[in-house]
Order: C-alpha cells, then sequence, then structure tokens
DNA sequence: TATTTGCCTGACACAAATGTCAAACGTTTT
DNA sequence: AAAACGTTTGACATTTGTGTCAGGCAAATA
C-alpha cells in the first residue's frame, strides 16, 4: 500500500517512548499520546489498530534497542577495561535519558505477559563473561563469579537512576547535586569492580 | 462509628499490597482487587470511598512501613559490620517479598503526584552515615562519601530483585538458580563493602 | 424477642477510555 | 483536470471502570 510516510507513525511512537520511559506515566491513555503527539487520538488507532499493539510494538522496539546497544559495547573489541568504561558510559547515558524503561518493561511484563523475544542471550554477553572470567584469572579484576560482575556493573550504575526521585528526597539532593554525584559514582565504580 | 472489625478493610489493603507490589500489577482495577480479596467490589467503596483514597493509604503505610524498618536496623546501636549484614538480610527479604513496591511507589508519584510524607529523612539514617564516616576513618571501609557507600549497598541488594524477570531471561536462570545466586551475592557484597 | 447497628450485596447510574466509520482533505498519478 | 490514494478528522458506538444507593443480612444490644 506504498506507504506516504508523513512521519507520524514514528513520532506517534517516539511520543509513547517519552511518557513511558522518560516520565514515567505508564497509565498514560491514548488521549494523552495523541495530545503529547499532536495528533487525533483515532491516528493512532489507524496505524496501530489497538492501544495494545501500539504498547506491544513500544515494547518490542525498546527491548530490541537495548539488546543492540549492550551487544554492540559488550561485542567489541575493545581491552577489557576499556570496554567496562565504555558500557558504564553507554548505561549511564540510556538510564538517564529514560530512567523508567526497565520499570516499564518489566511491568508489561506483569499486566500483559509480555514474553521477551530474546531467543537466547545476545552473544555479545557470552563474549563479555568470557572476558570477565579471563580477566579474574589474570587477577586484573578479584575473583568473582562473571554472572556476579555482570551483576554489579548494572547494579551500581542503574540502582540510583532508577529510584532517582525517592534518593533526592531521602537525602535530601537537588538535581544538580543528583548529577554531581553520579559522575562521581563513575570513578568510583570502575574502582570499586577493579579493585 | 464502633467498628465491629471483620478483617475486611484490612483484607483489602494486604490484596491491594500483594498485587502491587508482589505481582507488579500496576494497573490492577478495583474489580481485581475486589475478586483477589474475594469480596464484592462495592466494599471497596464502603471502606475507602474511592479507589484513588485506596491506592493514597496503600502508598502511605507502604512509605511509612518502609521507613520504619529502615530506620529500626540503621538506628539501632549493634556494631557497625554488624549492622550492615542485618540491613542487606533485611532488605533481601524486603525486596523478595515485594519486589515491585519501590516501581510501584516511584510510578504512582509520576502518575498522582503524591507527595512523600517524609520532610526529613529519618534519624536512623543520619546516624548510619555517621558510622559510615567513622568507618571510614577507622580504616574498617575504603574511603568513600557516606552517602555513595549507602546508594552500593542499597543497590548491590535490591537491583537484581527489581530486575528479577529480566535477569532471569537474560542469564537463563530458573528460580532455584537466582535464589542460589542471591544468596551467594550476600557474602559477595559484604566483601565488596568492606574490601 | 425486638431493635439497633455495622457490614455487605446487587442493581443502577455515571464517567472514562477505546474502537469504528463515513466523509473530507491534500498529494500523487493518470 | 480528473481520478485514485493515503491520510486525517470528528461524530458516534462500544467497552470498561468507577461510584451511589436502597435494601438485606447477621451480630450485638436492649
Amino acid at each position: 500500500m506504498a506507504t506516504r510516510d508523513t512521519g507520524t507513525e514514528q513520532l506517534i511512537k517516539d511520543t509513547a517512548k517519552q511518557i513511558f520511559f522518560a516520565e514515567g506515566r505508564f497509565n498514560a491513555t491514548t488521549q494523552d499520546i495523541a495530545d503529547a503527539a499532536g495528533v487525533a487520538r483515532t491516528v493512532i488507532n489507524y496505524y496501530f489498530r489497538s492501544k495494545d499493539i501500539l504498547f506491544q510494538q513500544v515494547f518490542k522496539e525498546a527491548m530490541a534497542d537495548t539488546g543492540t546497544k549492550m551487544n554492540e559495547v559488550l561485542g567489541s573489541d575493545m581491552p577489557f577495561k576499556k570496554k567496562v568504561i565504555a558500557f558504564i558510559d553507554m548505561f549511564t547515558a540510556e538510564l538517564t535519558m529514560y530512567p523508567y524503561k526497565e520499570s516499564f518493561l518489566i511491568s508489561e511484563i506483569n499486566a500483559h505477559g509480555f514474553s521477551l523475544p530474546t531467543k537466547d542471550s545476545p552473544p555479545g554477553m557470552q563474549q563479555f563473561l568470557e572476558e570477565v572470567k579471563q580477566a579474574a584469572d589474570n587477577g586484573e579484576i578479584k575473583k568473582v563469579s562473571p554472572i556476579n560482575f555482570m551483576i554489579n556493573m548494572l547494579s551500581l550504575v542503574a540502582y540510583p537512576l532508577l529510584t532517582r526521585r525517592l534518593f533526592e528526597r531521602m537525602l535530601e539532593l537537588d538535581d544538580t547535586n543528583f548529577e554531581k554525584l553520579m559522575q562521581e559514582r563513575k570513578k568510583m565504580i570502575i574502582d570499586i569492580l577493579f579493585s
């Protein structure tokens, strides 16, 4: 049917991602999304047939996107430590832009039972876990199981960004101080991982 | 009005907590909650007047509950390392029971602008941060800012439990193996914090 | 036993959200 | 210019979720 491509379909998906992943408004209605995108609500039905299908597409793309980004870094041929730093930078940027992405994905899994399309864990991940093992044998890092190393790396970066709002309140930090704290943390995380 | 206390009010709140915090079904309807509790939907209106008020009460209690539990451990007079271990145990148990609690609280803040009641951070927290500073001066732990120590402790415990579903898929773990991994992690986390 | 009182129920009314459709609009094609 | 086509729109219908109410029930009280 030879699309004329007004960019509207993509605009709707991007707007939805903004609302779900950046603003964390998980119960946004199709009207909310349409308003934010500046289009009539029925356009959503025209392009996606139903709200559910829009959600599924956004979900699927988000998963694939995360997978690709991770794979690119973890599967690259950088030296180990450099790779870890690159990953932390990438992951920090990702979570700063879309702090609620993971929470949204998890909540959609619970709400609609969306199954994760990942056939098997991405190849880059396997390669990286192998490299962690080597680094542990080398003595470049402390002896930990590769999986735990991976989890530590993810946790130390992601958690404070995921729970940013709570931290800001609990610790009485404003946005500037929080950003500063996150920058400090990057170095500290490397220290911990390579101690 | 001299309540006769059939336990129904509490049952509804407990059921809501189960659905929100344990099952992660953030868009559950009042009907869902009523069904799970085995009562008619209108009973919810009888006890709470509206869905919003029920949500707010659950939210408020959850926040208070978390605050109390943290305060009890962090404000106790245990020796430092013992206190850290006790905290990790408590926090692990809490997150195993209610993995989606934090996510729910954050999502409600975004959706309904629920304000956090704790104006100032609880006293136990302040005391603990002070003790971290001392431990850093003692050399009992590495030199890190108390806030970062706190964040590290929380992150290493919470993140894998929050994102359990994603991890299980990505790393191809079943429930048993995941639990085992979490037990291993407890010791490892202590190692990291006290290295 | 009769009455009060708190608790619970189902039917109904209302509100909010989603989906459908015919028609209008502006490009592109003929 | 006319026709064809993809896109957009607003009115309408449907579905889903929430709140209200009168009345029924059982335990407590008199």
